[in-house]
RNA sequence: UGGCGCGUGGCUCAACGGUAGAGCACCUGACUCUGGAUCAGGGGGUUCCAGGUUCGAAUCCUGGCGCGCCAGCCA
């Protein structure tokens, strides 16, 4: 898969934002002041997250702050943070993802040793504390259909009837329950619940779940269950078996946490973990919501899990995001218990950041507009020495042919320039960045009357950029040998949703998709260096932006993928009017 | 309507009883062989509201209001 070797750099490179700085003042989040007040008052020795993926879909940037917030405190703390799959639902739950998942994870630059753990690797213990449960009359088997359960939970503001069978003798309830475990009874039929309150205001105590029957085959254990735990039943249990200590979820799981406290509180578990919680990431003209992704994917509004536009780590990833981009961005927002929404422009300023300083600078022209210089020698060629990264004199440079017929963008043109378009125009002289200077002379037209080509002529003693007496241009323009270029297709990317808040006003969400977040150019003319780039290597195409090579590149035709443009003042002028 | 949680510039977060700050966004200017980058500066806040405690409240208390989550055998 696409990699970059800079995206290898560990998360607890002591260099980076985000780690802890040692002079600076410290700056933390709800939760770290948490972990270290644990650790400070003895309470925990070394600190053990984990991150819990249930693989019924692939990873978004929303997971990725978790990760960023599980994995980094680990590092932070001396402690350790597992990646533990939580599948406990066999109906939703896949290999693929399974696969995805970890493959996400390490891209971002993060690695769990040996702590790479399952829920199902827990389903003979947690099934041996279920009969623990029901021995002490704190659960029983329920013969009520899911319709029944329903119906006697109660609403918000009434209390729920107690199940006909909630008294039943323990003895009775373990011969059930080992006979759902044998297969006995279809899905639905029964189901085990913990005996707690059914008067609970929180309707996750009124005697909640634990085990359903599902006879579906798991895609770690096969066909060896047919029941399975509930979230409720696995989650905490798995938490106190590896030994977790800070259960780092988000907000939705508030109302679990009696629900995790109780089963913890009396089960024979050797190690009490605490559960807390944070606002999840939702960012603008965007969606993080697996269902909603899946959805896309599905009815083929995206062209998979890994489509550019998907805010999928795969997506990101294929669009030319680096990890350290995306690890950047999870500091720059930090961690509180506020539901917010995050502007875009903060993902993709923390993006451009690395990608500045990293990407090799390339020349590329989206529209070639054809340029002929007319006093400059038939087949002639001449070689420039161009510098690959201004912010990196390490990056050193690379030659680029120069002749006669060049492309470059035909927006970089206009026949009447309006007051503050300093490009190129009749009579004008703008420079070729790290060439000449070229004076536009004549505009020649095709048969319909369109502008096929421009005549221009060069300064001599303009090589490299500079005029001799001094002069200076007041633009820059890129540009590509005509007989050197190579052919490609380049796709743009723009929001996925045209709105800030996807179906904010109550409509479908799929009612705000955008109908232009791609855009697909055929004619694109590439410097040749670009035919060699590798798949996933983001360059910057100067002055355009920020692409990367696309998997679906054939041979003789590279495919690139717009990551972001520059920022673009002119934009902004023209926008203004 | 019950329970839980949350309200600080446009956005995201700090400030942990002692003059409300930062990043992003926005605007100006400088510089520049990317209209990029960089640098310098600027505008913008009755800290949801109302009472109370205190010499002093974004912070503590009370009461409102607003928003989010919860009535899956999903996680």
């Amino acid at each position: 898969m696409p990699d970059q070797p800079a995206d290898r750099r560990p998360p607890t490179d002591p260099a980076r934002p985000g780690a802890p700085d040692a002079g600076a003042p410290e700056r933390r989040d709800f939760i770290r002041e948490i972990v270290a007040a644990d650790i400070a008052a003895g309470r925990v020795a070394v600190p053990v997250t984990r991150f819990p993926p249930e693989p019924n879909g692939y990873l978004h940037i929303g997971h990725a702050k978790s990760i960023c917030l599980n994995f980094g405190i680990a590092a932070e703390f001396g402690g350790r943070c597992h990646l533990r799959f939580d599948d406990t639902n066999p109906v939703k739950e896949e290999q693929e993802y399974i696969d995805a998942i970890v493959e996400d994870v390490r891209w971002l630059g993060f690695d769990w040793g040996e702590h790479l753990y399952h829920a199902s690797d827990y389903f003979e213990q947690l099934y041996a504390w279920a009969i623990h449960l029901i021995e002490r009359g704190l659960a029983y088997v329920d013969d009520q259909s899911p319709d029944e359960i329903r119906e006697t939970r109660g609403t918000l503001t009434e209390p729920g009837r107690e199940s006909a069978w909630r008294n039943r003798p323990a003895a009775e309830s373990l011969d059930l329950f080992a006979r759902m475990r044998a297969g006995e009874f279809p899905n639905g039929a029964r189901v085990l619940r913990a005996k707690i309150d059914m008067a609970s205001p929180n309707l996750n105590l009124r005697d909640p779940v634990l085990y359903r029957i599902v006879h579906a085959s798991h895609p770690r254990t096969g066909d060896a269950w047919c029941i399975y735990p509930t979230y409720d039943f696995a989650h905490g249990q798995s938490d106190a078996i590896e030994g977790v200590t800070h259960s780092i979820c988000t907000l939705e799981f508030e109302n679990h946490r009696p629900l995790y406290d109780w089963l913890v509180e009396h089960l024979p578990v050797s190690h009490v973990p605490h559960q807390y919680e944070f606002a999840r990431l939702n960012l603008t003209h965007t969606v993080l919501s697996k269902r909603v992704l899946l959805r896309l994917v599905r009815e083929g509004h995206v062209r998979g899990w890994d489509d550019p536009r998907m805010p999928t780590i795969s997506g990101l990833r294929r669009r030319g995001f680096p990890a350290e981009g995306i690890r950047d961005f999870a500091a720059m927002i930090g961690v509180a218990k506020t539901d917010s929404v995050i502007e875009v422009g903060q993902l993709e300023f923390a993006v451009r950041a690395v990608l500045n300083r990293t990407a090799p600078r390339r020349f590329g022209v989206l529209d070639p507009l054809k340029v002929v210089i007319t006093n400059w020698p038939e087949g002639r060629v001449e070689t420039m020495e161009v510098v690959n990264n201004p912010e990196d004199p390490a990056a050193g440079t690379r030659s680029v042919a120069f002749g006669r017929d060049l492309w470059i963008e035909r927006e970089d043109f206009m026949e009447a320039p309006p007051p503050k378009f300093f490009r190129l125009a009749p009579g004008r002289e703008v420079r070729l960045r790290n060439a000449y200077f070229i004076t536009c002379d004549e505009v020649v037209r095709d048969a319909t009357g369109a502008i096929a080509e421009l005549r221009c002529t060069y300064d001599p003693a303009t090589r490299g950029g500079d005029a001799p007496d001094g002069r200076r241009p007041k633009s820059t323009l890129h540009w590509v040998s005509a007989a050197h270029a190579v052919p490609a297709e380049v796709r743009l990317y723009d929001h996925l949703f045209s709105s800030p808040i996807p179906g904010a006003t109550g409509a479908d969400a799929f009612e705000d998709l955008n109908p232009a977040s791609e855009t697909i150019i055929r004619g694109a003319m590439l410097e040749a260096t670009l035919a060699e780039t590798p798949v996933g290597q983001t360059v910057q195409f100067e002055r355009l932006g920020y692409f990367v090579r696309d998997p679906d590149s054939r041979p003789g035709m590279p495919v690139f993928n717009r990551t972001l443009t520059l920022r673009d003042t002119w934009a902004k002028v023209q926008a203004r009017g």
